[in-house]
DNA sequence: ATTTACAGGACCAGAACAGTCCGATATGGT
DNA sequence: ACCATATCGGACTGTTCTGGTCCTGTAAAT
C-alpha cells in the first residue's frame, strides 16, 4: 500500500551486511554484491550514494572498499530511506507551491503532512542494528516503543508487485 | 523518502470532498472534477476504483452518481490507500517466496514486515472525518493518540517530485 | 424511447527506474 | 616511481509504470 524502491529495499540489505561485519572493517562492492546475491554493478551505485549521504565511508585505492561511518544503533531506517529514496513525501502538494490548483481551501493538504511525519517517526525509531539480529520469532522489536499495537493485524506483507494488483484488475498475468 | 501514487493523492481529495457533502447525497463524475480541479476523465477512474473497493457506493443512469458507503468515521486511510494503490508492502520479498535469491538467511525481511504493519497501524488509525474539519492551525489530530511525539520534527513534507531530488543529482530542472 | 451516467475495457505517451558502462582519481604494494 | 586495484562521478539505455484519454456497453430515470 506504500511503496519503497528497490534500490532502497537493496541499500537496507547492503547496509544490514555491513553491519553484521566487525566494526572497522573495509568491504568492497564486488564482496558485498557476492555476499547479497545482487547485481554488482548496483550494489557499486548504492554504495556510493550511501557514501555520498555521509552513512558509508569509503576507501579508495587497493584494499579500499566500504565501512558504516557510524555504529548501527545510531543509524536509523528514515536516514536509510531518506539517503537512497530521496526526500520525499507521501503526497505532492506539501511543498511547491502553485502545483496544485486547489492550494488554498484543501482541506486535506495540512492532515497529509501530519500523516507524512507519523510514518517519519515510526521509522526514525528503527534503528540499523534492529534488522541484523538473527530473526528470532516473538522478539519484541522497539517498534512496540511506539505505542502502537501492532497485534490483530492481517500480516499480509504483501510484495510491491504492483503486478499482482494489476493482474486481478486487467487479467494480465506477468512477470518481471 | 516514502512515496504515494498520484491517484491516490486524488482519491483521497476526492472521497474528503464527498465526505463534505451532505450525507445520503449522491454526485456525479464531473460535478467532483469541477469541484476539485481534477482532469474529469481521471476523476471518473478513481470513482471507479473506489466504487469497486465497496468505499463508494455507486448509482446508475440518469441522476446517478457516487456517495460514501459509510460514515467518514469509519472510513480510514489505510482503506483508501489500499483501495487505489493496491496492497502493496514497503518491500519486495515479504510475499512472493522465491522472488529473493536470499530469501532464507535474509535477516532484514521479518523486522521490515513489521515496519511495514507499523505504518499500516498508523495510517489505520486516521479517518477521513479527520481530513475534511477545516485546518485550523493547532488542531490536535488523532495522531496524538498514537502515543507517539510529533514535535520537534523537521515539517518538511517534501513533494514527491523525485525530479527535485534528481535535478541536484544532474542538474536537470523540469516541471511536469 | 431518450437521456444520463456509471462499468469496464483498450490504449498511448511520458516519465521514472533498474541496471550498465566508462574515464578519472586516489591509494597501497612492489 | 610504477602498477594494480578500487572507488568516484558521470552518462547512458531499455523496460516498466503511471497518469491520462477514449470508446462501447449497460442500467436507471424521465
Amino acid at each position: 500500500m506504500i511503496r519503497l524502491s528497490r534500490i532502497t529495499d537493496y541499500g537496507i540489505v547492503l547496509m544490514a551486511h555491513l553491519a553484521e561485519q566487525p566494526a572497522g572493517t573495509t568491504h568492497n562492492a564486488r564482496e558485498a554484491a557476492e555476499a547479497t546475491q545482487l547485481p554488482p554493478p548496483v550494489v557499486s551505485k548504492i554504495l556510493k550514494s550511501l557514501a555520498r549521504s555521509g552513512l558509508l565511508v569509503s576507501h579508495r585505492g587497493a584494499k579500499g572498499g566500504y565501512s558504516l561511518s557510524r555504529p548501527p544503533e545510531q543509524i536509523s531506517v528514515v536516514e536509510m530511506v531518506g539517503a537512497l529514496e530521496g526526500p520525499i513525501g507521501l503526497v505532492d502538494c506539501a511543498m511547491h507551491p502553485g502545483a496544485c490548483p486547489q492550494e488554498l481551501g484543501c482541506t486535506v493538504r495540512e492532515p497529509w503532512q501530519r500523516i507524512n511525519r507519523v510514518v517519519h517517526d515510526a521509522l526514525s525509531q528503527i534503528m540499523l542494528s534492529d534488522l541484523v539480529s538473527s530473526p528470532r520469532p516473538g522478539d519484541v522489536l522497539p517498534l512496540a516503543s511506539l505505542g502502537i499495537d501492532t497485534s490483530g493485524i492481517d500480516a499480509s506483507g504483501r510484495s510491491r508487485a504492483s503486478a499482482n494488483a494489476r493482474a486481478s484488475t486487467n487479467g494480465l498475468e506477468r512477470d518481471r
